[in-house]
RNA sequence: GCGAAAAUAGCUCAGUUGGUAGAGCACGACCUUGCCAAGGUCGGGGUCGCGGGUUCGAGUCCCGUUUUUCGCUCCA
């Protein structure tokens, strides 16, 4: 364990050293969890998205895509829930390290006023039975008059607090009520905190006209209030899916392990809308077909493995996570969920609007039933990288990095080299190179010695290296050096965009899903 | 959030009871070699994470703070 710890501080440094991701805002001192993608960093992302937005539009004619705005209608986080989920002032005792909600805190403090009342009256009545009038009791016993007032004032200044989201005096109730942890039984208490899932902002340029909105914790609901307008615009037929890739963020309480969890970070989801009654079979198809995506980037199918959830959330009646074997266990990369008719029922419920489906052949209407697949695009990003990544032992004793990157994601996909910068091979070089340069991310180097060239290639994954040399001008021909093997072969530069071609596009992979 | 550890050049690190900031690699220029990295010469780059304090003097000691890592906790 400690040795894979070691090796994904490798890669951590490796990521930035290779300009594949820097922590933001760096000469500031960062951010906390939030991270930049480099210029090779972008590059891999961006062929990860495309790999995805190609497998589900392009291989599904019943997907079409979405790129919905990350401000959306407030209520819409009312509707989905996630507005009322994490809305709560927390206090933490430092002895039992046990975190509770402070307006939890103080009424059953008020509670317990109410108790100490229910008692003297409990006694009275013992003591007086038949003849006890206990209306008159409770207004006028003076010891139940003492704590009534008490409990009132705590009542009063408690909803004060509450009402004026004032932390500070819920903190102060619990320290003048001298409410202990029941687990340590001390009040060794922190401040209190409100713990926000949701980023807010307003909108609205005039303080007095601004609303709060929220930057979206999930990019599915962007996807479930335009689903009929895509369904209408698009005359999609059930079964149909919406494909949607963008940024979401979230206030992590704890943010981890590098780019694993972000406050901000990016996914790939697709909402697939069904009859009810037949989501669990198309989970199970999407289970299978999501994984199969997976494996189809040769990194190793037993890094893989599904965990099914026994504890459902309120809105699913299924859900598996695809995890993926990181230096740091097996994490979950993909979620696959079935989120029954939850969410357009809420949007419906909230919007007032009519938003089911007409069924042409069943000639009846009715809200569909969802099927999400739900990927983090950093972490997969992560999963390729650490996947990748070796530290090779060669013959001779030497040493290289080598990012083994499935060449359709790879930065750059090939590099073009003069054996020596002298005798007309730069120029030669670059006539390759601006050939290829159309159709696949290209390097140019002719500084340092051509084994050096090799490696640096080699720590950013390139699959293929082409050196010009002397008889290239005689005869037309290149090696072609290939990164995991290392081998080289000599081929004709007409060859070489379809040899390249062939190994690098995300089109090769596509066809793997066939 | 709680607890612990760390922060010195792009990377990996050294820096003596407190006394003028270093190495290797990387980077740039020129020369040399020419198919699997570390040949020569010269050069650029650090107010030692940041802010205070102690001291004649702080990379070094003290306090605070930020970021990162690990364990717990929280979340899904």
């Amino acid at each position: 364990m400690a040795q894979q710890e070691d090796v994904f501080k490798k890669i951590v440094s490796h990521a930035k050293e290779y300009g594949f991701v820097f922590q933001s805002s760096e000469i500031y001192d960062g951010l906390a969890a939030v991270y930049d993608y480099g210029q090779n960093g972008v590059e891999m992302k961006n062929n990860i998205k495309r790999y995805w937005w190609d497998a589900m539009t392009l291989l599904h004619e019943n997907i079409v895509g979405i790129d919905s705005a990350i401000f959306m209608h407030p209520t819409i986080w009312k509707a989905s829930g996630h507005v009322d989920a994490f809305n709560d002032p927390l206090i933490d005792n430092r002895d039992s390290k046990k975190r509770y909600r402070a307006d939890v805190l103080i009424e059953d403090a008020i509670a317990k006023y109410d108790e100490k009342i229910e008692k003297e009256v409990a006694k009275a009545r013992k003591r007086f039975g038949e003849s006890f009038d206990e209306a008159l009791f409770r207004q006028t016993n003076p010891r139940v008059a003492e704590v009534a007032a008490k409990r009132e004032a705590l009542h009063q200044r408690f909803s004060d607090a509450m009402n004026a989201n004032d932390l500070n005096e819920l903190r102060q109730i619990i320290v003048d009520e001298e409410i202990a942890c029941p687990v340590s039984g001390t009040r060794n208490w922190t401040e209190v905190r409100q713990f926000n899932l949701m980023f807010r902002t307003e909108m609205g340029s005039t303080a007095d006209g601004a609303m709060t909105v929220y930057l979206r914790p999930e990019t599915a609901q962007g996807i479930f209030v335009n689903y009929l307008n895509v369904q209408k615009t698009g005359r999609m037929r059930i079964p149909f899916g919406i494909a949607q890739i963008g940024k979401a963020f979230r206030n992590e309480i704890v943010a981890r392990q590098f780019i694993f969890r972000m406050r901000e970070f990016e996914q790939m989801e697709m909402q697939f809308f069904v009859r009810p009654g037949e989501e669990l079979k198309w989970f199970s198809t999407w289970k299978e077909w999501r994984l199969k995506w997976h494996k189809a980037l040769g990194l190793g199918d037993q890094k893989y493995r599904y965990h099914d959830h026994e504890k459902l959330a309120h809105y699913a009646n299924a859900a598996t996570d695809i995890e993926f074997e990181m230096p740091f266990g097996f994490k979950e990369v993909e979620g696959i969920h079935s989120r029954t008719n939850f969410d357009l029922s809420q949007h419906e419920k909230f919007s007032g609007k009519n938003i089911k489906y007409f069924d042409p052949e069943l000639n009846e209407s009715y809200t569909p039933y969802v099927i999400e697949t739900s990927i983090g695009v950093d972490r997969m990003f992560l999963s390729v990288l650490c996947s990748s990544y070796e530290e090779q032992q060669l013959e001779g004793g030497d040493k290289r990095v080598v990012l083994h990157l499935p060449p359709a994601l790879a930065p750059v996909k090939c590099a073009v080299m003069p054996l020596v910068k002298k005798d007309g091979l730069p120029e030669k070089a670059h006539e390759i190179v601006n050939d290829l340069k159309f159709d696949f991310a290209t390097h140019y180097d002719e500084k340092d010695s051509i084994g050096k060239r090799y490696r640096r290639q080699d720590a950013i994954g390139t699959p293929f290296c082409i050196t010009v040399d002397h008889q290239t001008l005689e005869d037309g021909t290149v090696t072609l050096r290939e990164r995991d093997s290392m081998e080289q072969s000599r081929v004709a530069v007409a060859d070489l965009h379809k040899l390249i071609h062939d190994r690098v596009s995300i089109n090769s992979l596509l066809r793997r899903l066939a």
